[in-house]
DNA sequence: TTGTACGCGTTATCAA
DNA sequence: TTGATAACGCGTACAA
């Protein structure tokens, strides 16, 4: 058996006709119980596997999705994607991935290319921003469904699905407050992004409920990454009135941070207390352990393939769509508990 | 603009036959200049875009190749993969992702998946082991190209890519020596996988180099989790005479030997020095930070990646095996640091 | 240089 | 109940 067999093959096995194999192996009521037990037989004994190209090619249904991240390996769009395996695999459906290094140009070939590749639906965390709304939408303007997470462009026709990035700025902080600390700095990363965004108010809000003053000194911009983190902390260790907490958008601008504060012997969560948001997994075994915002990584992904199943069966004439926030749960750790 | 203009569309619009059209678009020489320009043009106007699916079902390739993994969220394999993507990418292949969960009659439906969506390869790190070789083998013996990784099972026909585990335990048990510790003991988890009975090995010939007797009763096999380490801490530790030193085949084992270790106010080093395996991101911001060995995932992935290439390039006639090793990098932190 | 005709593997429609 | 035929979109011998 050098090649694969087909449908044809079995019919003439049978001497009857491919358009009856067929039939055979699709359960079709219009067939006799002795030719499809015939049929059946020799399509295990010629080892035959249904081949999904040319199903896909006849029905217009690859069974493919594609799902667009800015890279795979980090921890938390790797566990959106394992979310969206879990979900997606029993159906039947194939999970193709591409990364966009955060490269707009870039995430435009690739979604042309999952396109191009026929998918029944793309499901990705967009690099693109509210300033370059409108060169997305261009891309996107498809009878494909496309569901967004996480890192969003809100569009009437379009679903998403987040976590509370608000709700989570909001309880993060107000934890900080209830521990004592009155002077809370805040690590925002980009507030062209929606999330970063909501997790800025959220911050806010918690503030003013308490009558806490805010203070645009106690607002740092930062890259995501560990060096950053460094400088910002150490801006802020050099104010007049250095803060006694940090609520921090990204976990890794806040270890390095941590890694700062305590090369200058500032302990915590003693004299800084620190949230960070994302639970990576590091903030769990770092010393001391580091509260976080989580994000439910997991959830998410099956959350955007459930919406993506119910918006492929509802009869595509008229769009449903479906903004999921999912809650954000604050890990409370070694950082910010004094007592 | 409803439906995806085809090469029909665009022949109709020019009164052309789709042949000369599709000859157009492939840079066939056969070709007037002025028709090409004709057609381009109008293709563009149309937003014509290839589609993969019928191009695949011609042409036998698919341009999509396999990867499957036991768990994509963990950093190692999320790592590999995207190796593998940044190498595949460019070449225009796309990535179909599977998980396993280390289950081997999903791994098996997973392949038999993946051949009958037309793959152009496969690149897996499989859950069978040497017990159940043959079992692999059976859903194997097909025309598509596999590749092993990390975890691979040895046959003439198919190639593997991964790193000097051997070297790699040999090494870290060596370093360990260096610093002085003279009763090293191991952390195993299954010496029915290939890379743990090198790693292993190498840890005995170290020892034996150095003319340090090996005894048995500091080796444990363990699962590699934080319990299962943490319960084999303690196991070591209630010794008549414990060891100064641990080499462990899994990071996440000794994660939770170092807990125990400390929550019993073991030293780190001083005390009792410990090196891990696989590097993760974890080890380096823990205190003390963790000694490990690198597995270079990234590289993994790209070379799987290559390997496969090389394999459809060369006149499938001859199958060439390819048996790479990469090597093992030992990245030494402070829980080896005596000095 | 261009057109005609066919096949990749399936399923769906119509006839028998 | 089964067979013949067309169609999905593309590339490619072969003929013109």
């Amino acid at each position: 058996m050098s090649k694969k067999a087909t449908i044809y093959d079995i019919a003439k096995e049978l001497n009857i006709t491919a358009a009856t194999v067929s039939r055979a192996l699709n359960n079709n009521p219009k067939i006799s119980e002795k030719t499809r037990n015939l049929v059946l037989a020799t399509a295990t004994k010629l080892n035959y596997k249904q081949n999904r190209l040319a199903l896909a090619l006849k029905s217009g249904k690859s069974k493919n999705v594609g799902v667009v991240v800015p890279f795979i390996n980090k921890n938390f769009f790797a566990s959106v994607i394992r979310g969206i395996e879990d979900e997606l695999y029993p159906k039947g459906f194939h999970v193709i991935i591409s990364q966009t290094y955060e490269d707009r140009n870039r995430e435009k070939k690739i979604i042309q290319n999952l396109l191009n590749a026929q998918v029944d639906g793309i499901l990705l965390s967009t690099s693109f921003t509210e300033q370059n709304k409108d060169e997305f939408k261009e891309t996107v303007k498809k009878s494909t469904p496309f569901i967004l997470f996480d890192r969003v462009l809100r569009f009437n026709e379009i679903s998403t699905v987040t976590i509370d990035d608000y709700q989570g700025g909001f309880v993060a902080t107000e934890h900080l407050i209830t521990q004592g600390c009155k002077k809370i700095a805040h690590f925002d990363v980009d507030q062209s992004i929606e999330l970063y965004q909501h997790r800025f108010k959220g911050y806010k809000d918690a503030l003013a409920k308490h009558n806490i003053p805010f203070r645009k000194e106690y607002v740092i911009s930062l890259q995501s990454n560990m060096e950053a983190g460094k400088d910002a902390a150490k801006t802020l260790m050099n104010l007049p009135e250095p803060p006694d907490a940090i609520f921090s958008s990204t976990d890794n601008g806040l270890l390095g941070a941590v890694k700062y504060l305590q090369s200058k012997s500032i302990k915590i969560p003693e004299d800084l207390s620190v949230v960070g948001f994302s639970n990576e997994p590091f903030t769990q075994f770092m010393e001391p352990s580091i509260s976080s915002v989580d994000q439910s990584p997991l959830e998410m992904g099956k959350m955007a393939a459930k919406v993506f199943l119910e918006q492929i069966e509802n009869d595509s004439n008229e769009k449903v769509q479906n903004n999921v926030v999912l809650p954000a749960k604050l890990i409370v750790r070694k950082s910010s508990s004094k007592t």
